[in-house]
DNA sequence: CGTAGAGTTGACTTTTGTCAAAATCCGTGG
DNA sequence: CCACGGATTTTGACAAAAGTCAACTCTACG
């Protein structure tokens, strides 16, 4: 991870657009910038609270581990989103970790600046908890979903969502580089079976592959996978 | 529900706890206090967000829907506790409902007045947002096990932290009225599932049963089946 | 070119869910 | 007090879904 000079223009991320103008110097004073690599960890799963994130550029994975080889992709996040607000609460370490799953940009705001200006940003603080709310519900329908829906229909709900928050590049590929086995992480299932139910997908024209790029062919065949 | 007179006693519950002494005339002015019949819901899935809710006495399930007769509970909250926050945020339906497992009180909040009070309880928002981190926290960590820990292990996992939250009655027995159904949405199963596993758990001397009550004998074996 | 990592496939096992049928419990009304 | 009906509990047989393991192939990339 490497400092670097480049960072928020104060108005795309989730802080500078919610905190009020009179503190946005204090911010641009107190907040590091860093370039991170792909691959590379934001931060780690049970380590100490240092700070929070925002996205400036990128794309990361926020994972939950479970065994040396197996873990739960909890959220896949990209440019303006908040990353390490997990670690706010009682608790002082992180509850997941942030993996950049290509090259981006961060602002770094430690700890304690960020206390304080939840302090005297009441209206920053109440879009925050708005969030947390929204996560929160967020969280317990995809645990819904984990506990009564099929493998395909995660699957198909994954992509949809994918497809939604990232978007399509040029040529109709969801706008994203997501390993097959990170597909699985996120849909809480193994890499085999990932790939089963993808070629079935294919066969039955939902989808479309080229490499590791997914294509939604039929979105609404998909849907009927899926629940709501 | 019944509409009656007795209430909070201003002390025990997540607001009164937390607002200013000043805004507490004003909560007691606008709070409205029901009596809750076992089985009755307090509000369902779907519907308009009319306010929030806080326990004075008796014991709530969460619970969000799947099929007619599948569900999941994201949880069990006793008194003291904030019931319908889930409300919150840009959607204005409740992502779940709230039934009650025995008779209880609850005061209720209009989400008007709800609103009001955050914007002059500062300490109470930023509580109220703490408490959202820790709720997010948590639920991503029963998703990691939903979707990585098999069912032993969830449901050794419920029973200890049944017994954290709700504590054991002067016998020994969870203090709790859960039917083995709603102990099965619980952990994200089937009842026949629940009833072999439990069997097991009381071969192998974790727990005893009698109707159903459920009394832990050795917690530290229940452990091993689950992870942290 | 060789090697590491990712993709592909098949055979097999295990876990969990489903269905159906008995057995048992429990409150109500006769 | 007892019979009844309904709900819950208990059990077994079976099916389906998903995970595991192992091997083989393909590429990207040094």
């Amino acid at each position: 991870m490497k400092r670097n000079k480049q960072g928020c223009d104060l108005k795309s991320c989730f802080l500078c657009r919610l905190c009020s103008k009179e503190w946005l110097p204090a911010v641009d004073a107190h907040r590091q910038s860093f370039h991170v690599n792909k691959g590379e960890l934001l931060f780690t799963e049970g380590t100490e609270v240092t700070g929070i994130y925002f996205i400036y550029k990128g794309t990361f994975k926020v994972h939950k581990k479970w065994t040396e080889d197996k873990e739960l992709i909890v959220r896949l996040a990209r440019s303006g989103a908040i990353l390490g607000h997990r670690g706010l609460g009682n608790d002082v370490f992180y509850p997941v970790s942030a993996t950049a799953l290509e090259p981006g940009e961060v602002c770094f705001i430690d700890i304690g600046f960020f206390q304080s200006t939840l302090k005297v940003n009441p209206q920053f603080l109440y879009e925050l908890m708005m969030f947390f709310a929204g996560e929160l519900k967020e969280s317990e329908k995809k645990m819904r979903n984990l506990a009564h829906m099929p493998v395909k229909g995660r699957i198909a709900q994954a992509l949809l969502s994918i497809q939604s928050t990232f978007g399509t590049s040029p040529d109709g590929f969801l706008d994203i580089n997501l390993s097959r086995q990170d597909l699985a992480s996120y849909t809480g299932t193994t890499y085999e079976t990932v790939f089963r139910l993808m070629n079935e997908l294919v066969q039955e024209g939902s989808i479309a592959l080229s490499g590791r790029n997914i294509y939604i062919t039929d979105a609404d065949k998909l849907l009927t996978y899926t629940v709501q």
